[in-house]
DNA sequence: ATGCGAGTTTGCATCGAATGCAAGTTGGCT
DNA sequence: AGCCAACTTGCATTCGATGCAAACTCGCAT
């Protein structure tokens, strides 16, 4: 093997320590190189020049060029799955949902972090990237699927389970690339737009409720 | 430019028909060799030199290796645009979307060719199709946001029409995600994959139908 | 029919992402 | 101290993709 690996869940050794800088270093340089010169502009040998390792090594940290922009990717079906697990035992399954929702726009620090926003202009912009986060993107939705249908076993079978959750998602990112998509998106309240997607979703899905159990 | 460009909707020229031809031997190659060697083991040269074109003219008639897989990609919008377009009256945004994704499911004669086969399995396998698949499948759904906004000024916001068709085009990926994905689906026989299909839909789309109108 | 010109094809050179390989180097642990 | 495994790094290589310039082909007006 030829990179670093995630380790146990003790105290963080001198060793996974410097690998955690590193893995900072290069995220960091590469989101202000990106910002400074483009996307293609940039080059891996570039950011890890940045970083100060060798170009090589990148690939031990990041699988690819586009994966740098996704790192933690699977918070959100993490919060998402939270959500579900501790569900009020009177909660419907969309009512779940749309409480995950609520729950991630709260406390999801990425919102605001200047990766975000980088991440959001090349999502328009390079091909690369917006193929990257629709893959994160499903690799959520699919996690969310199971994780319904396990938890809402008599009521939501796979399929149905799988329809609900590509309905959330899709509503989700739907409405989100409409109100980022526009310009001026950096400057929008927060709060507002989190009310917007929350309503937008609630019509949406608002079949659901009633209709969930066949 | 290097490529060739399509033309006009008169007869078509000597040129052009080669060019057809050309391109669907590309085609044809490539789903050959894809079939034969898998995705990554298959270079570009070496389906520029089956069809018997130089490489470089390669990238004249698809902009990447992985573009070959999905020629006609928003034959699936063009349909719904044509299904919004002539609506009835009385129809809801709801009934008209779920009419033309029937229509599509239905006249999508994309899903028995045999290109259909080796995109599915590679979409499963190859990330670099799988993020072209999702970004063809984005495309669609926002060209379906625009023309839903447009026939429905009044009764839809941009945001609203986006996570309206974000959830629909979104269930029944998912659901299809779930029935086709698991093991199994290249040996069946094109009529059992429609009606599986078919079936995928109906069920993605149930929570809608009931409440269909409103 | 002839020949001009736009549209195409192609080879060549180049760049950059990505990977295998084979040393080196470093940190963890006894 | 010293071994072992994990990690780093450079080197070579493959392949996708693009710019460029020279050939070539077809459509069309004369």
């Amino acid at each position: 093997m030829a990179g670093p690996g995630q380790h146990s869940t003790s105290q963080p050794s001198l060793r996974e320590r410097k690998q955690a800088r590193t893995r900072q270093a290069l995220i960091e340089a590469a989101v202000e190189l990106f910002e400074r010169q483009g996307y293609d502009e940039t080059t891996v040998a570039e950011i890890a020049a940045a970083a100060e390792i060798g170009t090589r090594t990148f690939f031990g940290y990041f699988a690819g060029k586009e994966d740098i922009l996704f790192p933690d990717s699977d918070a959100r079906s993490r919060a998402t799955i939270a959500a579900i697990a501790d569900r009020d035992p009177a909660e419907g399954p969309v009512d779940v949902l749309l409480r995950a929702l609520d729950t991630i726009a709260e406390s999801d620090a990425d919102m605001v972090s200047p990766m975000a926003a980088v991440r959001m202009r090349l999502f328009h912009t390079v091909p690369a990237v917006r193929g990257k986060a629709l893959q994160v993107q499903l690799a959520a939705q699919r996690e969310i699927a199971r994780e319904l249908h396990k938890a809402f076993p008599g009521e939501l079978d796979q399929v149905t389970a799988a329809a609900l959750a590509g309905a959330l998602t899709g509503a989700v990112s739907g409405a989100l690339d409409v109100l980022l998509g526009e310009q001026g998106a950096e400057h929008a309240d927060p709060a507002q737009l989190q009310a917007q997607v929350r309503q937008a979703t609630e019509r949406a899905l608002r079949p659901w409720r009633q209709a969930a159990g066949e």
